[in-house]
DNA sequence: CGTTAAGTTGATCCTGCTCAAGGTCGGTGG
DNA sequence: CCACCGACCTTGAGCAGGATCAACTTAACG
């Protein structure tokens, strides 16, 4: 209970996300069509390095951030130092928004592997969606899907076994990077976590995560090593995700920027 | 893990809700200004009473409410029936608001005491916004706040002990109740929910939860009987809670329509 | 090669779950 | 009026999933 963790602080990014970038052109992100229009309102690009914060918990919000490329992940601290992720975010997200200029954040967004965001001020954001109202209800379409992973994650770290939890950690993982990256058949990825993360993410131990990732590999279900998820086996894995392969391809297209 | 849950139906919504609604004018809710304007497109009012589900997990979304009167939840199921309580919403939420029209939710809203809804068809909410830029930016906030309250929800569930967490959402769930009906210094009131309620929505059992409640009162934190709250001590509380009591003040004024 | 973050494995413990049996309250019908 | 019923709350005994503690191994970087 009282065992503080040391900021994460990977041992350095050298070879972190060399693998699968900037793949496919910028104009599948639909996102980009914004973009040209975003650099008319003051905004500029940031490179964030792996295990940065972009804003941390409890400081103020100045800006908005939209990322272009690479992961980052939203997490909780609790006082005793332990950590909560509650999202994690790829190409396309927006973070930082916040109801009014300068609130205070109760979590943070940290940078997984070298990251490019586009910054956008407060202000800015103000008067962007005034002149382009569009922008708003865009906004809006975006926080909701958020919102529907968040009641999901929640859904599973508060009912589900850890086994479940861990399998559909991954599968959600694997399913929205696999729309946001490419479209065909591969069933491996590049997944730039360790299996603390996944711990901090399952609200587990990684020292039990450990245990969970060794048995679903042994039951032929999916294999995560080296910051590389290969998929064994989808069915059993959404079955033991416990979720309907169905719903699963919802994680597809929920990118409402397209 | 396979013991179906069957539906939630309250013996009778008899007395329900009739203490301490409508106390305030409906010009405090701040939304009100907006609801002259809402009458313009094709929207209605609709009663719900206690128990009965707004919409279902599983099923298409059609309109938006936006909640005028009353408790409602928001709530995931596993297959094996376990429910998972996400959201707490009470008077000015928007609720059932999605990416596209006619997606599938995953998650349901149900009524906790007799609600009554304003019902905003999706078309009607386009062509709102169409006409009224400043909605959309509106219910991104709306949604950014409610999006917090869900990583801090998450982060409690997935970090905290039962103690804890019981504690936090008792104080949530106080200070958000208190910033929309009152100011004054009352630190009690109707809360209208079982045990259960408590367990699903911090991830525990209700045996559990009715074990965690007993030694709260017995320690003079919080005493919940009979769908009524009363904080015996709000430091201790928010201590327990793991809070920070600067920090629960944010809860009080999270309503972006003022 | 030494150093350090991350992954692995075993032993033990404890928080919260499960199962089971009452108890209480309000509503309902005989 | 009273007996019954259904939802909800209470309490106890025993169990187990995951946490904790503590080595040790592996891989990558400088």
């Amino acid at each position: 209970m009282i065992k503080p963790k040391k900021p994460h602080k990977p041992r350095s990014s050298a070879r972190r996300g060399s693998t699968q970038r900037r793949t496919e052109p910028e104009s599948r992100h639909g996102i980009a069509g914004s973009l040209n229009l975003l650099r008319e309102y003051g905004t500029s690009e940031r490179i964030f390095s792996g295990g940065q914060d972009l804003f941390s918990p409890g400081t103020a919000t100045n800006a908005v951030y939209i990322l272009l490329d690479g992961w980052v992940f939203l997490y909780g601290i609790l006082e005793d130092g332990r950590r909560q992720i509650v999202h994690f975010a790829m190409a396309g997200a927006v973070l930082g928004f916040s109801q009014v200029e300068g609130a205070i954040t109760t979590f943070g967004a940290q940078a997984l592997v070298e990251v490019t965001v586009c910054v956008i001020p407060h202000q800015a954001l103000d008067k962007l969606s005034r002149e382009h109202p569009e922008v708003g209800l865009q906004l809006a379409r975006l926080l909701s899907a958020d919102l529907g992973l968040a009641f999901e994650h929640l859904t599973s770290v508060g009912r589900q076994s850890a086994r479940a939890r861990v399998a559909r950690l991954l599968l959600e993982l694997f399913m929205r990077y696999w729309s946001v990256w490419s479209g065909n058949g591969i069933e491996t990825m590049q997944l730039p976590l360790t299996q603390e993360h996944i711990a901090d993410a399952t609200g587990l131990t990684s020292v039990h995560v450990n245990r969970v990732l060794r048995r679903l590999k042994q039951d032929g279900v999916v294999e995560f090593h080296y910051r590389r998820l290969l998929i064994l086996n989808p069915d059993k894995l959404s079955n033991v995700a416990g979720v309907d392969p169905q719903q699963a391809k919802l994680w597809l297209r929920r990118r409402p920027f397209d």
